[in-house]
DNA sequence: CTGAAAGCGCTTACAG
DNA sequence: CTGAAAGCGCTTACAG
């Protein structure tokens, strides 16, 4: 391994010199630059992670948690990893990814070893128990996702209230009188996916508002339950003339089970969504719809997280900050005439 | 931060000491072990895994290449994601997740700054560029993927060479004489993606052997252009009797298209297919298939990657693995009778 | 069974 | 504009 003092001796300078030629902390003559930037050409020189770790105390190290559950195929999560992946780089910070189930053991092993200089905690559930371990170490950290108790927390998600709001005034706008909706399964409730029952309350509010009838449901997670929860749904209210899907699964099975009963969207029903545009494009059809904004929340999130890392953790004080969702009109909803 | 210093002053013995009992490489007495356990806990000592790394040249850390295409979304690699991390943490690594489109710098950057004690990368292609890198660099890797030059390389992946003749076998026992092949799409191919080839060749070749005629097309990514190619095929080989397909995108928007025609599987139509039973539960139908076998990929990858770096570079050959694929019959094809 | 000391490869006050 | 030296927190021969 070739080190900063193989350097040094090659350029005919000490090591300290070498290092502020690294760092650009203090002026360097330009023949000296010169030489030193031959030399570390040269040799090939890297300086050593774990040295600069231990001297500087800054890993450049980010830890993102990701928590994988047996009751669900969640690829989905791949849309959060890229965009903080991405984003940490842009900082300058790799990204150290952690997949434990034990996610406060996680969080102590990894922060108190000095491993990372932060945390990003994806799909934060309502009373995630990562959440207090998070306080008790010196790394700062970001929640994607809405616990309960959001004091001093850094936190960012979707405005599912919002999200469901849009939604249920463009059917209302177009003349919608009864609605069915198809939240996430009941046992993302059960784990605290705060996501399901924040766009389920806020449907069912803003429909009372408008007195539009809505008939919420739990989703399926597989295939073949979807098809058939779906269709008892879909017989018990025959009157509906919109259908609203907040479920993966679903908006992917809905083209057959539209097409077998014979449904045309959006003439015979009108459906939107909350999904993402690629999900979409590759696993159902272009419905109108919210989009996820994955990218925009991982981004975000990385950004401020890197920001409380470099301005110290008491400097920023910390922030719920839900993104606002934006629909995209792909037709699937249709005008109802006045009867 | 508490160091190891602190330890051994509050326990009365000398840093050394607590760093055996740590490791456990020197005999030490029961007496002294508890007052240093002791002293561990009250302290809250947790070992700086920078100095740690600095000191012994190992960092317990695995790099993990991931790269995203522009033109595919690929959720489907976070299954090959959660194993690799399992893995890992079972032998004691943790995992550093780089997405970078710069593979080969990346490799440089993350292995000369000895940020990792190996390399795993995903998704190798034909002509990986990353692959030349990895044998620059001083820290073994192991490729999941299958690249034109094996010679030198630990590479693992699936048999899709024989997961193609099974598949067609299987086709074959029930009497079909022509067949259908949806491969992934051509811009898989561009890419380097040899898997495309190896199945879809031997799917060719066997069905010659059997005197069964095969046609093969590409596949497409998205939703409507699956849909709109799909339909072509079926219009252009109405005695095709088998359907096999090869591509997550078709798969997921199949149940539609064959029910949009009035196809029933297996009366109508045969199909059998090359994809992961989670997949195929969230997303599609339950087909007869062969699984594509992400968690023993990723499993067998790490587990051979560990033995490589605690037994030295050269010790253990490199070797190419092609894991045998099985079949699972979900009834989704029917016997022919002879006509 | 245990300790004092050197060393891993950097950074950064301190000094000139 | 540059250098000598201390220090980051560990591990591990060397010594007893």
């Amino acid at each position: 391994m070739v080190t900063i003092g193989d350097v040094a001796r090659r350029a005919g300078v000490s090591r300290s010199t070498v290092s502020y030629v690294l760092s650009g902390k203090r002026a360097i003559s330009v023949a000296t630059q010169r030489r030193i930037q031959e030399a570390i050409e040269e040799l090939g020189f890297t300086p050593n992670a774990g040295a600069r770790a231990l001297a500087t105390s800054q890993t450049m190290v980010l830890g993102l948690l990701l928590q994988f559950h047996a009751d669900e195929f969640a690829p989905a999560m791949l849309q959060y990893v890229l965009p903080v992946s991405e984003t940490a780089r842009a900082h300058g910070y790799d990204i150290l990814m952690v997949t434990d189930a034990d996610g406060p053991r996680t969080i102590h092993r990894i922060g108190d070893s000095n491993m990372v200089d932060g945390f990003v905690l994806l799909d934060v559930t309502a009373d995630d128990p990562r959440v207090p371990s998070l306080r008790e170490v010196h790394q700062p950290g970001v929640l994607i996702g809405l616990p309960r108790d959001t004091r001093e927390v850094d936190a960012i998600d979707l405005d599912f209230t919002e999200a469901a709001r849009i939604l249920v005034d463009h059917l209302h706008e177009r003349g919608h009188r009864e609605i069915v909706l198809v939240t996430p399964p009941h046992h993302v409730v059960e784990r605290g996916g705060s996501y399901v029952w924040r766009f389920r309350d806020a449907a069912i509010e803003r429909a009372a508002r408008y007195d539009i009838r809505i008939h919420a449901h739990y989703g399926e997670a597989q295939g073949s339950a979807v098809r058939r929860s779906m269709n008892q749904i879909l017989d018990i209210w025959p009157e509906a003339t919109a259908l609203m899907v907040h479920n993966d699964a679903t908006i992917a099975a809905l083209p057959t089970i539209l097409h077998e009963r014979g449904i045309r969207v959006p003439d015979d029903l009108s459906v939107v969504s909350l999904y993402s545009r690629d999900f979409g494009e590759e696993f159902s059809l272009p419905f109108t719809a919210v989009e996820s904004a994955a990218y925009e929340l991982g981004h975000t999130a990385v950004t401020r997280l890197v920001e409380r890392i470099q301005k110290g953790r008491e400097a920023v004080p910390p922030q719920v900050q839900l993104i606002a969702p934006a629909i995209t009109d792909r037709g699937s909803t249709r005008y109802l005439l006045p009867s």
